[in-house]
DNA sequence: TACATTTGTTTAAACGTTTAAGCAAATATA
DNA sequence: TATATTTGCTTAAACGTTTAAACAAATGTA
């Protein structure tokens, strides 16, 4: 029962060839013959021969493996970045090995590790929210693997970026609710240690000051962004002295948990209170009212992604630099944030 | 600028030992001086050395990889069955390979090659909707390496499978539906030849024979369930001489295409058509009116999956069985089929 | 005819490990 | 004391490829 597998030697004997030869003849080397190629092929076909990849990754120095941290795989953002790479990395004969760190700066660790001794070619990331250290980051520079960050990133590591013009998004969104009457609107925001966060506060404030709104610290907020959080920070607000005519929330997730809250207490969105997201996750466009929300192009910085690594393949020495792709992103108005009395 | 990496050679150089003794000292070999395995550590730590695993598992014959095929990762069920998979592999030391198929046959063939080609040590799968040839599937009981499948599986293949009692979940949804009072109750179904979703159309027409009900051939509709497929299906159901009073779905993005119509149309949920979904997935529970479904335990799927292959390690020679794991489904009621006036 | 080039192959080393076998020195056993 | 066992290491082969170098035979060139 124990099933031996083909390797190039058998081909080799049953030809009565070098295992050269054979080796050439699969790689279509022109020092090959036409004859001994189509013998090699027939061969290789009929004894149900499978190149073992070990074997030449070892020997060639590339894996042909990449690489690729996100936080979670089930958010609509992520996998659709993680499926655009694989589209565009497969094309070129590479594989993804995908890992999820679940946001905690551990799992992060204990996956760069692994990839490495997995030897891949390159690896695509997305910071866990949690990661302030940065010296698993740096253990990959210093192995000279190129290393591109998307969405999550930071600067000091000096590598490539893909991500959206956060701070851009803030102004948008800010501005659209302003055109819709609001007068005091919240920000439930992410952590500002994540710099996409606190690029998405720094543009909340600039755009309020813009439109010459007063900002007022009660209605800015911290948090992990999960439907809880939202929640939470959506009923303190509601808890406020004079309560916010309108709320931004960092993530579709807390947006949802704001929406519940906003639901359950009979507020009206978005007369009472205007609400909008970011992400724009499906589940924006399923839900009761549907929520406006920021829309990440995640294909686009998944192929944007897998492209920058691309550009680094077969090069001798990787000298990396903080190069950063920018995109716009697009604000997705939904009635959660419309007000048709507005018109 | 060119960083090489440190092998074990330059560890053994450094004191003055061979690479035998360095491999042996790191694997803490009993034959080798606690003075050696202490010398050796520290000078790894110093070189910064990361043990190279394309040679070790080249040489062991053990990648320590195993290959994880879905047809997507965006759903919940797949992202946690995948998360669950991940958890127990890795504390045993195993990697995972996460390829999408995306429901496409081709693609499915082309992540199984890849998969073998990078010699994983086994393959934890859930087939594309497409897929009716099991000749690749072969391919790897053919190889040797454990193949194990979940939730859309095939008896053919004769080896492990996990999943829940679909035939099973069709008697409660129907059940549930007739305590609320449906009498005419439709099924919007998935492709016969895929067996979960011919075994949910087989509990539907059982069920319905129990509870003595007429089986419409009007009301059975078969489709790949997408959002699309749902509203289409609903729209033909409602263009029906006599509507149904009840539609249960076998796929919750098609449940939601239904609930979609429904609200379009004005007709009550459920006081005019009850609806019932599949999968739980997490918006079924953001959606207005809330969707009843059947959570398929997907943790615990992941975890059984994944000890099912531990089950193969260091087995000389594999002998695969059809050996089925049928977990019991939950139907979860929710707004969309509990009618508050049958109590 | 003599030499150069091209063609088609072989040989052998290398990639970084693991591991069976061997061996000398130290220690235990009788 | 002589022999057996254990300890701690080394040697060398192996895993399945790739690839530089070598080489014989065929073909081209002058």
């Amino acid at each position: 029962m124990k099933k031996k597998k083909t390797t190039i030697k058998d081909i080799a004997s049953v030809l009565n060839i070098s295992a050269a030869a054979v080796s050439k003849a699969l790689h279509n080397d022109s020092r090959i013959s036409e004859k001994t190629k189509i013998a090699v092929r027939q061969v290789a076909e009929n004894l149900q021969y499978q190149p073992n990849h070990l074997a030449s990754a070892l020997r060639s120095g590339k894996s042909h493996l990449v690489g690729v941290i996100v936080p979670r795989t089930n958010s609509n953002f992520f996998s659709s970045v993680i499926q655009n790479i694989e589209e565009v990395l497969n094309k070129k004969g590479y594989s993804i090995i995908i890992t999820q760190s679940n946001e905690s700066y551990q799992k992060e660790c204990d996956s760069i590790d692994t990839l490495l001794y997995t030897q891949v070619d390159g690896i695509i990331a997305s910071m866990a929210n949690e990661t302030v250290d940065l010296s698993a980051y740096e253990k990959i520079k210093s192995k000279g693997i190129p290393l591109i960050l998307f969405d999550r990133g930071e600067n000091d590591l000096n590598v490539d970026y893909i991500g959206i013009d956060d701070y851009n998004s803030s102004h948008l969104i800010v501005e659209h609710l302003v055109e819709n009457g609001c007068k005091r609107i919240a920000h439930i925001g992410g952590y500002k240690r994540t710099r996409i966060f606190n690029n998405r506060i720094r543009g909340y404030i600039d755009a309020l000051k813009k439109h010459n709104l007063p900002l007022d610290e009660e209605l800015l907020t911290e948090s992990g962004l999960t439907i809880e959080d939202g929640r939470e920070k959506m009923l303190k607000l509601l808890s406020l002295a004079t309560q916010p005519d309108a709320v931004y929330v960092a993530g579709d997730y807390a947006a949802l948990g704001a929406l519940q809250v906003l639901k359950e207490k009979n507020i009206k969105i978005p007369e009472e209170i205007a609400l909008v997201g970011f992400g724009n996750e499906p589940f924006t466009d399923m839900v009761t009212p549907r929520i406006s929300s920021v829309h990440q192009h995640s294909a686009e910085i998944g192929k944007r992604a897998a492209n920058t690594f691309l550009k680094y393949v077969g090069q001798e020495t990787i000298d990396q630099q903080l190069n950063k792709i920018i995109l716009n992103a697009e604000l997705i108005v939904r009635d959660s944030s419309h007000k048709k009395t507005s018109l």
